[in-house]
Formats: C-alpha cells, sequence, structure tokens
DNA sequence: CTCCGAACCTAAACCGGTTTAGAGGAGCAG
DNA sequence: CTGCTCCTCTAAACCGGTTTAGGTTCGGAG
C-alpha cells in the first residue's frame, strides 16, 4: 500500500521551516538563502515530494490543460488523416510543458459549442484549439464571450482576436492544377469540401483561380462532405456529365480513393484516361495503385506551432499570427498526360 | 466584462445560511429542509452559480477524468481507422456523466509508460484505459503500482486486476479463412501485425487454427509493423515465393489496401487471380475497387463500453470483464473463387 | 550608538469547494 | 415538566498548494 503521499507541510516540517519558504524555494524564488534552499530541495527529494497539481490548479488558477473539440460523426470520423497527425504535433509541445490535452469528440455543432463551453466553464482548460473553421464561425465570438485564449488554424474571415496559424492550401490546389495543365489537361474537374468549411471554399477557390489563370473554365465542381462515400457519389456525377473531365482534382485524400475506385469500376483507366489527385498526404496514398498525387500537408508542424502559439497566448504574450510552409504537391502516379479529347460515344 | 463568477459563499450569503448547507443542498444530500433547499437553489440559480471544478476535485480528490495514451510514431499514426472512432465511443460516455478525457500520444513504449505514470501522478486522471496489449505488457503492472483504476482492451495474458473488455477477434479471421475455403482457396497467406502485440499474434493464431481445421498449412505468414508500407512489403516478399497464395488475409485495413495496391501494379488480377481481405472496417476501404472483403470491429461500442466499465471501477463497483459481440466478416468484391492452380511459369 | 534597509523567514489568508463536530430547537414519550 | 431524539443548521477544519503582510536579524551608513 503506497504510503500517504508527503505534502508541502511534510516537507516543511523536515527542512524546519514554513510552507511558505519551501513554495518559494521550490519555485525558484528569490529570498530563500542558498543553505536554506538545499535544505528544502534535499527535503523534498527524500520523502520524494511531487506537488499537487490540483492543489496549484486552485490556488493558481490556471488548469494545465489546452483543450480541443472534435466534430464528427462517430460513425465515419475513420479514415480522416488530419487529427490524428495534428494530436501528435501538440503533444509534443505539451508533455514537456507539463501541460495535457483534454479532448471531446462531438457528433454535431450545437453539440461542439456546448463541448467547448462546458471545457471553459468548468476551467479545464486554459486555451483552446479552433480547427476546421467555417464561415461566420460561432466559435470565434463564443471564445471572446467566454474569455478563453484560443488558437485558429487558419485565419477566420472575420475580424478575430485570437491568433491564426495558418498554412496556405491555396498553393498546394495550384500546383496540382499547374501540373495538370502541363499535362495537357483542359477539362478538370474538382470534388470540393463543405462550402461552409473555410478550406473547403478556400480550396474551391484555389481551384477556380487556377484554372482561370490557365485560360479554363472552372465548371465542373461537385461539393460534398468531406467523406469517401460522397467523394464516390461526386465522382459518379462527374463521370456522367456530358463534358467529361480528363482530371479531377479533390479536396482531400479518402474522396480521391474512392474516386479512384468508382473510376476503375466503370472501366476507365488511370492515370491514362483520368488523371487524379488528392489532399493531405495520408499514409496509404502512396501504396495503392496507381500511387496517389497529392497535397502534402505538414499536420504535425501545425500541431505543434498551434500549441506553441496557445501557450505564450496563455502566458500573457501576444502571439502573432504565424504562417507555416505551404502545403506542396507531391506527383505520384495517378496524374499522366491528358487522352486524346475523344468523344464518349467513340471510346 | 465578465463579472466575478460567484463562488458557494456568494449564495450562502444570499440565502442566508453557511456555505456548508449550501453544498449539502445543492448535493441532494438530506438533513436540508425543503424550503431552506428550495431557497438555496433559488439564489444560486440566480446568481448563475456553477460549481468550481477544481475545488471541488481538491476537496473530493477526484479528477472527474480518464485518461488515455496512444503509442504511436507521430509520422505514421494517419490512417489508423481505431482510434477516432474508439474515442468518439468513450466521448458517448463521458460527456453524459461530466468526465473529460485526457489524451497522451507518445512515440514509443519508454514514453508511454512516462506518459501513464505523469497522467496518474500528477492525479490528472481517475482511470486509465490501455488498449494495444502487448505480451508482458508492463502498463499493468505500472498501473497496479500506481494503484490506479484501468480497463483493458482485451484480456492480458498473465493475471490482471482489472476488467476486461474484450471483443472476439478471432471469430472475424475465422470467417474470413472459412469464406477463402468456401471459395476454393488452398494457398493462403497471412499478413500478420506484430507478434509483440496480443491481437496482432492472436490473429496470427485464429488464423492458424482455423487453416488447419480446414486441412490447410499455415505456412505463409508474414509479420509486419501494421503500417501500410509493411503491408505492401510484406505482399512483395509473398507473391515473389515459390508457393503462390491465390488468397490473403490481412491484420488490418491499411495493410489490405496497401496490398491490393501491390497486386495490382503487379499484373495481379484482384479478385481474379488473388483474394484479398482485411481487417477493421475502415471508412474508405468501402469504396476502393474491389471493394475490400474486411472484418468490421465495432470500435465505438468498445469505446463506450469500455468507459462504462472504468466509470463503474471507479465508483467502486466491480464490474466484471465484457465480451462485446464478435467481429464479424463482411464479404464484399475483393474475394473470388480461387484461380485453377496453374504453375506461375505458364501464366 | 542609532537608524535604515535588505535579506530571510513565518504566520496567516486565500483559492472554492466538502465534511465533520456539535449547537439549537422542536416534538414526543415518560 | 423533564429528558431524549431527531431535524436543521452553523462553524470550522480540511484538501495542498500560493501569496501577502509583517517580523527578525544583520550589516553598514550617519
Amino acid at each position: 500500500m503506497p504510503t500517504e503521499r508527503p505534502t508541502i507541510a511534510d516537507v516543511a516540517e523536515r527542512a524546519g521551516v514554513s510552507k511558505g519558504l519551501v513554495s518559494f524555494a521550490l519555485n525558484d524564488r528569490p529570498g530563500v538563502s542558498p543553505q536554506t534552499r538545499e535544505r528544502i530541495l534535499a527535503a523534498a527529494r527524500d520523502l520524494g515530494w511531487q506537488p499537487s497539481l490540483r492543489a496549484r490548479a486552485l490556488s493558481v488558477n490556471r488548469a494545465f490543460a489546452l483543450g480541443l473539440v472534435i466534430t464528427r460523426d462517430p460513425e465515419i470520423i475513420t479514415g480522416d488523416p488530419f487529427y490524428p497527425s495534428f494530436i501528435a504535433g501538440v503533444e509534443r509541445e505539451l508533455a514537456p510543458a507539463g501541460q495535457a490535452l483534454v479532448l471531446s469528440v462531438v457528433p454535431d455543432e450545437e453539440a461542439e459549442l456546448a463541448a467547448y463551453r462546458k471545457l471553459v466553464e468548468d476551467r479545464r482548460v486554459d486555451g483552446i484549439f479552433i480547427t476546421d473553421l467555417r464561415h461566420d464561425d460561432a466559435r470565434i465570438a463564443l471564445a471572446d464571450e467566454l474569455g478563453v485564449p484560443a488558437v485558429t488554424l487558419g485565419r477566420p474571415e472575420g475580424a478575430s482576436p485570437f491568433p491564426a496559424v495558418s498554412m496556405d492550401d491555396r498553393a498546394g490546389i495550384e500546383a496540382a492544377v499547374d501540373h495538370l495543365v502541363g499535362l495537357g489537361h483542359r477539362s478538370i474537374a474538382h470534388v470540393a469540401g463543405p462550402a461552409r468549411m473555410l478550406h473547403g471554399s478556400r480550396r474551391r477557390k484555389a481551384f477556380e483561380d487556377a484554372m482561370a489563370r490557365a485560360g479554363l473554365r472552372a465548371t465542373m465542381i461537385v461539393e460534398t462532405d468531406f467523406r469517401a462515400a460522397d467523394g464516390a457519389r461526386a465522382t459518379r456525377d462527374l463521370l456522367a456529365r456530358q463534358e467529361d473531365p480528363t482530371a479531377i482534382v479533390y479536396a482531400n485524400d479518402p474522396m480521391a480513393i474512392a474516386g479512384l475506385g468508382v473510376a476503375q469500376r466503370s472501366g476507365l483507366r488511370v492515370p491514362e484516361e483520368l488523371s487524379i489527385t488528392g489532399f493531405d498526404g495520408s499514409d496509404v496514398a502512396e501504396h495503392i495503385f496507381p500511387a496517389l498525387s497529392t497535397v502534402a500537408t505538414d499536420a504535425v508542424s501545425w500541431g505543434a506551432v498551434a500549441a506553441r502559439v496557445l501557450l505564450q497566448e496563455i502566458a500573457g504574450e501576444e502571439p502573432g499570427d504565424t504562417e507555416l510552409p505551404p502545403a506542396r504537391f507531391i506527383p505520384r502516379e495517378s496524374t499522366a498526360a491528358s487522352p486524346e479529347p475523344i468523344p464518349r460515344a467513340e471510346r
């Protein structure tokens, strides 16, 4: 049976000083003579004293934890390559700082707001991550109302009192389009994410801009919910159209992989007859056949930097916005020269 | 500016009673007259009082949180379909109970033990989940030493003081083998998980048993680290052997998808020339071509039940071991009748 | 020799709850 | 009327730290 864990009072007694002085010594604060400090530290060591995070939390009014809420239908959360890496990056910063991550996974936006509110009102966390920004994102106002430090992944549309950590995903999409145009494609479609999600519409805009710059019309765009099933549906839609795309730019990898499945199933050869690009650099995308050309984002760094910024903010500094290296396009096997434009009927 | 949040003392003053009585009233404990109780509740409501979790944590010596440590190389964590669903299930139980989940993601086993220890010694959590059991798992002893309630996913090998929540994954593997044998396959290989992970070796054993029962020899088994890249490597190994498998049973979906890629790349038609099965029922597996026959596990329920058991344990009950419905095999398109056994040379 | 300030330290308040010991009053039995 | 019990409630201790106000001691300046 583990004997009662020693408290600061035990240390004080053993060192023959007052509680307060022990606290000073242990926190490296001035006003303690070197000998006494040494004696106190020795006593603490002898007793195997460890600070009680709870007592500290109560007296200094800090949680020593950060909060993240992920909004995903639990049945379909699988397959998203972003969060696990992001969290690993966050952890990389938090662990050495003695902070922890409190995670909530909720099914919808209503529950999301409630979860953030609860986390903050319970004072479980000192700051929150706001990921997957949406248009008119209610979380910005909520965090502001709650007076909690926050960091946003990407810059929100309106004014935001919080620092943003952004990664230019436009560059990756543009590079993908440029790559395809360079291969002779002129009929390029885009399977977009939800328009209400900022990165969904931003990638779509990037697609449109890149097409325009290439002198092409971006007419074939299908909106999805980012899920593999919807990526498959969107691909079927596109392949059923009059004007047949010779290339499809997907807003994420799971949809691209599902789209590849649809194309292959309908007898289309990839990349000979249809080129495909993904987004997010998931592990498995590299190993399918043909290997998926995709846009890699460094979610690990994103998490690490966001965590660092949030900690700075909590510490009272005023970190500015941060721009991470842009997402970069990785050509692999799923993209190739555009086929001769042969009317579908003759195929 | 949010005015200072009211404390229990404010409520007491407004209701004209002592702090202690307020605490009694708010916790529905006997010894408070109905009128007074009503007055106290009204006062709390008027002031918008909310309990301070921190103060409560300190006085009742509880964290109101559970801990989970995930061990994965951050660079390759992506693609694992299990944890996101598992966590969603956990959350489903925790949120209504007013509990939170503290998550750590660490790169290796050493850091894993340190993370658990830190979580518990900091008293950040009241109980821990032990997932991905290994042989001679040091975490059992650690949890025992720390005296922290725990729940294991699956039954560990040795004696364990903790309740286990298990899902029979053997059944799924056996069903997969039976399915393949029924299709005429006799040369079936297995791409296994790490032998030191319990579910890795258990699935392998299930494979061997099922093969034996069918009167077949389980000679073609390759061990991997569960990652897509290693699944691809294992597949190349198998396809390079003398005795050519007509079917491969993979220990998880990412490896199966990668293996499919390898097969297709080498010109093998799936399922006509090679049948493939996966494990875990990831979202995307359903949408590739051919759609992956796989074994579905209900990770969401697993999380929910594990959380419930852990909460019971913390509440002082002594929940027994739980057995979830077994994993079940879902035949799709990646499995078909065995090809005629034609020596490779003639193909 | 006196006075002042710095250095070191103690005692006590504080964070915001829970819990215990016991006070006071009402109701009831004897 | 007395004594006992039960009910309701208060005061204070407690959880384990941090922080503040203030008390000693000592050396050096005047």
